[in-house]
DNA sequence: TTAGGTCTGATTGCATCCAATCACAAGAAA
DNA sequence: TTTCTTGTGATTGGATGCAATCAGACCTAA
């Protein structure tokens, strides 16, 4: 599996990768119903292909589809996105450490070369974008595995939400972030297993707790 | 969801079960390719709910995908194998953590009855499906969130490796379980969600190096 | 013998049609 | 008015046929 970039050719994939694309963009919102039919124009394909798109993107946890009923772009509740956030601190240190002794130095190059663009971001829009393939870029080394996906996953599902409660966060908080990922990058250089999960269990247990003391931002 | 039994009326949901069933007793056994034809004359339908089948096992785990080529039953080399246990020791002991404010007594009455049919197995046929069952009862009261699909598809694609190795394991080892069973029913009757994380995490810990200490078991 | 290319059968992917199901609106009874 | 029933249109699920693609056998040339 590729974390950041994805191809694949056939119709379905193709599908699948552009309505992930328009979800993660925020052009269709959680909780918006997708109709198969209309899908199905707007792709100039028939429902087959849309169909198995729908089951994919079902996969990456962007859809959910109820039997007769139909599909909708998934939808959580702000327990439930608390959640994902504390799995994600869990799981993502773990796959740092397995990553980083795979990373090549050729991937550090790009890393760093990321890490400024991110920290040169003035939009929300650029900041989630990068912010996003800065992370998913660290794991890179072990993205054939398991974890992979299940990160993937987790990143998939909370990105409109990351969009919607980033507009309330404070500048201090990116201010933090910065701090962290450029402290996040020098573990990484120095191969410092330890102390790259250390940071990054911080960085996103921090981001969880700004957002949870923030009143519901609804 | 529902992590120990499943129920949908749908052929195409009826024929991912009866799959998942047959991978998950060992009856179709990993690195065997799925043929949708012959899979739609076993099963009397016609391709079109196959093929949703064989995208849901995949979203499950328990199938892989390849465009043009087919659908194999995923395999795990012992690598990825010795991977998954190590997220399922950050990740579970999490999710029980979750679980546990939310058991009924109703389920604590169940889960000891089927810990004490666990104990009383005599074949390691027995021992593992009341184990898998055990285990994921206890997760029950977080059973909604999306820890339960991520935990529930890493105890369905280990699940053959689980039957394969068992049988190479010691005595000692169900042994060990045993007690580590009983510590943590007390655990969660006392609902010391610190103490049930701490043990849990131990047992497959201790599962997994006894796994790795055996030669490779091929 | 072996490496490479080509061809053919097997299998998957996609389109189209029909059947099954559901959600919602309109009407009837309390 | 409110609640229950019923019917109808919209939408999804499944069957079938055809096109696209792949893997492996066979043949040829070095």
């Amino acid at each position: 599996m590729v974390l950041v970039a994805d191809n694949d050719s056939a119709t379905s994939h193709a599908i699948a990768n552009n309505l992930k694309e328009k979800i993660l963009e925020g052009k269709y919102k959680p909780g918006m119903r997708l109709i198969q039919d209309e899908l199905a124009i707007e792709f100039k394909a028939s429902r087959s292909p849309i169909r198995e798109a729908l089951r994919m993107l079902e996969a990456d946890g962007l859809v959910t589809i109820k039997t007769h009923s139909g599909a909708w772009i998934t939808e959580l509740d702000f327990v439930e996105f608390e959640e994902l956030y504390q799995i994600r601190e869990r799981v993502e240190p773990l796959m740092l450490r397995l990553s980083i002794p795979h990373l090549t130095t050729k991937l550090i190059k790009e890393l760093e070369a990321t890490l400024d663009k991110l920290n040169e971001a003035t939009s929300v829009e650029q900041f989630l974008k990068l912010d996003r393939e800065f992370h998913l870029m660290t794991y890179e080394g072990a993205a054939t595995s398991y974890l992979g996906e299940i990160v993937q996953r987790m990143w998939n599902t909370t990105q409109p939400y990351r969009r919607r409660y980033s507009q309330i966060l404070e500048r201090e908080h990116f201010t933090s972030a910065h701090l962290e990922h450029t402290l996040l990058m020098k573990a990484i250089k120095r191969a410092d297993l330890d102390d790259a999960e250390r940071i990054l269990y911080g960085h996103i247990r921090r981001t969880r707790l700004e957002l949870q003391e923030k009143p519901k931002a609804e």
